[in-house]
RNA sequence: GGGCUGGUAGAUUAGCGGCAGAUCACCUGCCUUGCACGCAGGGGGUCGUGGGUUCAAAUCCCACCCAGUCCA
């Protein structure tokens, strides 16, 4: 902490007679209203006393005490905005929404962009997997999804909004007048808060031994250990939902306030009944004194209860254990429901690895109480319970179920193979003789094959082959993976790279962006602000700065008969910044005449209303759950990665390909606007964001008439028609749940299509075959060549066989081998094989020695006796070979080799050679 | 984004430099008539694709494609 007393010493405690304390037990500094307060009210100094005896006037089912909250805000003039995806889709650093700021993170929390509303209110869901083993455990401290009720003020320097004062003030308020909770049953303790690189001094609101909020001052910016003034000021608070209505209820776990008859109905499908009396109660009583949930804690927490209310531990582990996993499943699939409602599509990436992790551990939870409704089964009746607040949920309930069904037997398909592969692992000589499994392996199975240790060791034991799972288990395949880790080249340095066209600028008024008042422009007069030996900056411009996916325009700057050319444009705070070549042409003040190379311009426009247009397509027809996961549009070709949980059919791709082109033909508008965000949300919702989250209170849409609005920047054609054609050339996974489509449009698809033509061609005229009748065509060389193959290898053997009465009575006997040897002129190597292994198969005796004029190929066999005796045909056959220029070798019974074919006029020499080593054999 | 497995007959897979095998399924015949029946015989393979190394590649190397999986 570096805040010293002063950062929290308000006028708002000070005139409400509040005491700064420090806390007996802790040691942190708290205000109250108390002054014989000691303790700071958290647990663990004090313990829940919430339960059964709630310090809120009334009881709040969730709904209401959202309500409750929002409306009061709204009421000191914040404006209520709508929840944000459980995806944050607009950040890098984070997959998950976590909190309510991360809503606005990091462009409005870094000043570049203002807030949608200022002050405003949010009840936020969000989700934090890591703290998925203490879920159930803690009887509801402890959630994967809750929702961040919260009222953030920015402060910048010309939009001020309120600071620490009103908001402990609007704080104390809500839990006083709007609940009805005493004032001095709350503390407010100090505390330092550090998140996402920000940090400030925060209070923890807190009430009967539970936060239940935190008031974040964000102020500074954390830069290499230093601290630096933010240039805004961020009221930054969260009021954890869930908590104020198991609060209001005192319910003994907040799941039975939170999910009412939810709960009820999980626990009987679960055929599990409450314990009676105050067990539970007791239970998360002693919960809320524990911080860690590790099975040492867990264990001294059973015991103290049991001792507490006279039973044994065992028994009340018994009891509770599977009462807590229900708990768990209750908050997993709320979890599961609102991620796939918000399209995560689980894969083995980013959030989908989340997604998918979470379905896997929740489905194992369910098979371990024996419950025997499916995963989706539940999913659904979470859709159920919360439709009535989240009517989005029952909108993607079909999507929910789908996905979740394919995920689950996608996850039973590998454990089954996995077993598979362990009955085949222990059948290894060495692990049947060790009657163990090694641990390298046991973590080469997760890691290789995802299964876990647990189903190992059962597959395993069961074959009597014992396994350990070492405690570090996790660490060792941690360090398995750090070991693999090579230095990467520094992202850093790239950003630099980035940034640089943007360094030690001197400050320039933003750009008048004229490609968007008049975006058919080809050319424009202008004035010169700033110029350098590379950059130049223009009071307006008509080149379009790269974003969105879309790459900058090029073309010319001229003065008089001078002529730069610009290669790149990019634009940072409203400032389009002009990279350009040839040299320090240019001065500030300068009029200039810009000219846009219009044929690219109009290649990137076309290819960027494509993407739109298809990704239309791509919702029609493959679902609503398709959202843009990444696109590029360049002059020739253009790519859209969309979200979906399997492989894109041809048929769907054709689907979508012909939908497509229908737009195009119908010539529909492309209306590009700028919009009131509040409105264009209400008019197309969250779906306008496929680019990632666009910041301020406008925002510029492209709408296609009848079929895709998105929030975007990029430049357009003005109507459909003007796209020609499109043509989708290639779809591929690139991850589980990620779907690329390349594609080209107008001539560039004209362009593919003929390439595609003229190849058809040239195989039509390598098969001399109409290209009409090219699939037959092929279908039958494919037969046929499989006939010949199959006629050749009966030729040789027939071939081995009736050369054999020709050959054998010209064999040699020498010493106790008899000698088959000749050299063909019309054979190949492969047609040797099949002669020599038929002697072979009828003289056990025989040694071959073949060779072919054809191509060289010599060929040494040996039968069985005569391998028994000492012969080793591949020694002779590289022995040979040598002696004739050659190479070659083999094994005992098998030897071949390659010679030039002019020294085979030594091969009657070489036999005699190899009459001398079979004699020296015996 | 990084790592690790794997791709061989319709299915499951063995082989991991030297003649592509097994089991099930399939076909034919026999024995039998029913709960993975038995016996004999048979068909079925661009060993993922394309390069390379080698006398010789399913096998080793490189690139790509496909599937699975772990980590951030």
């Amino acid at each position: 902490m570096i805040a010293g007393s002063e950062a929290y010493s308000l006028e708002f405690f000070r005139e409400n007679g509040f005491h700064r304390k420090t806390c007996k037990s802790c040691g942190r500094n708290f205000w109250t209203l108390d002054p014989d307060k000691e303790l700071c009210g958290d647990s663990p100094c004090t313990p829940y006393s919430f339960i059964g005896e709630p310090p809120i006037r009334r009881k709040y089912s969730v709904g209401e005490m959202r309500e409750a909250f929002l409306s009061f805000f709204e009421r000191l003039g914040h404006a209520r905005v709508r929840r944000y995806p459980v995806v944050a889709r607009w950040r890098d650093d984070i997959f998950l929404t976590i909190a309510s700021i991360a809503c606005f993170q990091p462009h409005v929390t870094s000043g570049e962009v203002p807030p949608p509303f200022n002050p405003l209110t949010i009840s936020q869901p969000c989700i934090r997997m890591n703290d998925l083993d203490n879920v159930g455990k803690t009887g509801g401290r402890h959630m994967s999804i809750f929702e961040m009720m919260a009222h953030h003020a920015f402060s910048s320097a010309d939009d001020g909004a309120y600071w620490k004062e009103e908001t402990v003030k609007y704080h104390h308020e809500f839990l006083t007048k709007e609940l009805g909770v005493m004032g001095d049953e709350i503390s407010y303790i100090e505390h330092w808060w550090e998140g996402g690189g920000d940090a400030g001094p925060d209070l923890e609101g807190v009430v009967r031994g539970i936060e239940l909020s935190t008031l974040v001052f964000m102020q500074y910016r954390k830069v290499g250990g230093e601290y630096q003034e933010l240039p805004i000021k961020i009221v930054d608070t969260g009021y954890g939902l869930e908590r104020f209505t198991w609060v209001s209820q005192g319910t003994p776990t907040a799941f039975q306030a939170v999910y009412g008859e939810l709960f009820d109905d999980f626990l009987s499908i679960a055929g599990l009944e409450m314990p009676e009396g105050e067990i539970l109660a007791e239970s998360i009583r002693y919960a809320g004194l524990m911080n860690v949930v590790d099975s040492g804690s867990l264990r001294a927490m059973r015991a103290k209860v049991a001792e507490r209310i006279g039973a044994s531990p065992d028994s009340l582990e018994r009891l509770l254990s599977p009462l807590e996993s229900a708990m768990a499943v209750l908050d997993h699939t709320k979890t599961l429901a609102f991620m796939l409602c918000d399209g995560i599509v689980p894969s083995n990436v980013k959030a989908g690895y989340l997604a998918r992790l979470l379905i896997r551990r929740t489905n194992r939870i369910i098979e371990s109480l024996g419950i025997r409704s499916s995963l989706s089964d539940l999913l659904i009746m979470q859709v159920e319970y919360w439709k009535s607040q989240f009517p989005e949920l029952s909108e993607r309930a079909d999507y929910i179920r789908k996905v979740c069904d394919l995920e689950v037997d996608r996850y039973m398909k590998t454990i089954e193979q996995g077993k598979a592969l362990v009955g085949r692992l222990v059948n290894l000589k060495a692990i049947r003789e060790t009657r163990r499994l090694p641990e390298e392996k046991l973590i080469e199975l997760y890691d290789s094959n995802g299964l876990p240790p647990e189903v190992v060791k059962e597959v395993c034991e069961a074959q009597g082959i014992s396994v350990e799972i070492p405690d570090t288990f996790d660490t060792v395949v941690a360090e398995r993976h750090m070991a693999g880790q090579k230095q990467r080249s520094p992202k850093a340095n790239e950003l630099g790279e980035s940034n640089r066209p943007f360094e030690a600028l001197p400050s320039l008024p933003e750009t008048r962006l004229v490609y968007y008042e008049q975006p058919k422009l080809q050319s424009l007069r202008c004035k010169v602000l700033y110029a350098d030996s590379a950059r130049v900056v223009l009071d307006s411009t008509i080149f379009y700065p790269e974003g969105g996916g879309q790459l900058s325009d090029t073309g010319t700057i001229r003065k008089g008969s001078l002529t730069v050319r610009v290669v790149e444009a990019l634009k940072s705070r409203g400032v389009v910044v002009h990279i350009v070549e040839g040299g320090n042409a240019l001065a500030a003040g300068d009029e200039v005449e810009c000219e846009v190379d219009w044929e690219r311009r109009n290649g990137l426009a076309r290819h960027h209303s494509s993407t739109h247009v298809l990704l239309g397509a791509a919702r029609k027809v493959l679902g609503d759950h398709v959202w843009q996961e990444g696109a590029q549009k360049y002059v020739e070709r253009s790519r859209l990665d969309i979200s979906h949980f399997e492989k894109i059919t041809a048929e769907q791709l054709r689907d979508m390909e012909y939908l497509a082109n229908r737009i195009i033909e119908e010539c529909r508008p492309i209306r590009a606007y700028f919009e009131d965000r509040n409105k264009a949300e209400q008019k197309f919702g969250m779906r306008l964001y496929q680019g990632g989250v666009v910041y301020g209170p406008t925002i510029r849409i492209v709408e296609i008439d009848g079929w895709d609005a998105e929030a975007c920047g990029g430049l357009h054609c003005s109507n459909t028609g003007e796209i020609g054609f499109l043509k989708i050339i290639h779809a591929e996974r690139i991850q589980d749940g990620v779907e690329r489509i390349e594609f080209a449009s107008g001539l560039a698809a004209l362009a593919y299509v003929q390439g595609l033509e003229s190849r058809v061609e040239q195989v039509s005229a390598i098969l001399n075959t109409p290209a009409d009748r090219l699939e037959k065509s092929a279908e039958g060389i494919v037969s046929s060549l499989s006939d010949s193959k199959k006629a050749v290898e009966r030729l040789r053997r027939a071939l081995a066989s009736e050369i054999f009465p020709f050959l054998a009575p010209s064999a040699e006997e020498v010493a106790r081998f008899r000698l088959y040897r000749r050299l063909f002129e019309n054979l190949r190597s492969e047609d040797l094989l099949a002669i020599g292994s038929y002697i072979v198969s009828r003289d056990p005796d025989a040694v071959v020695f073949l060779a072919s004029l054809t191509d060289g190929g010599l060929l040494v066999m040996a039968g069985n006796s005569a391998v028994r005796a000492g012969v080793d045909a591949g020694r002779i056959a590289a022995d040979l070979s040598k002696s004739l220029s050659g190479k070659g070798g083999g094994k005992q019974d098998l030897g071949q080799g390659k010679v030039p074919t002019s020294s085979l006029s030594g091969f009657d020499d070489v036999a005699v050679r190899l009459k001398g080593i079979l004699k020296a054999i015996s």
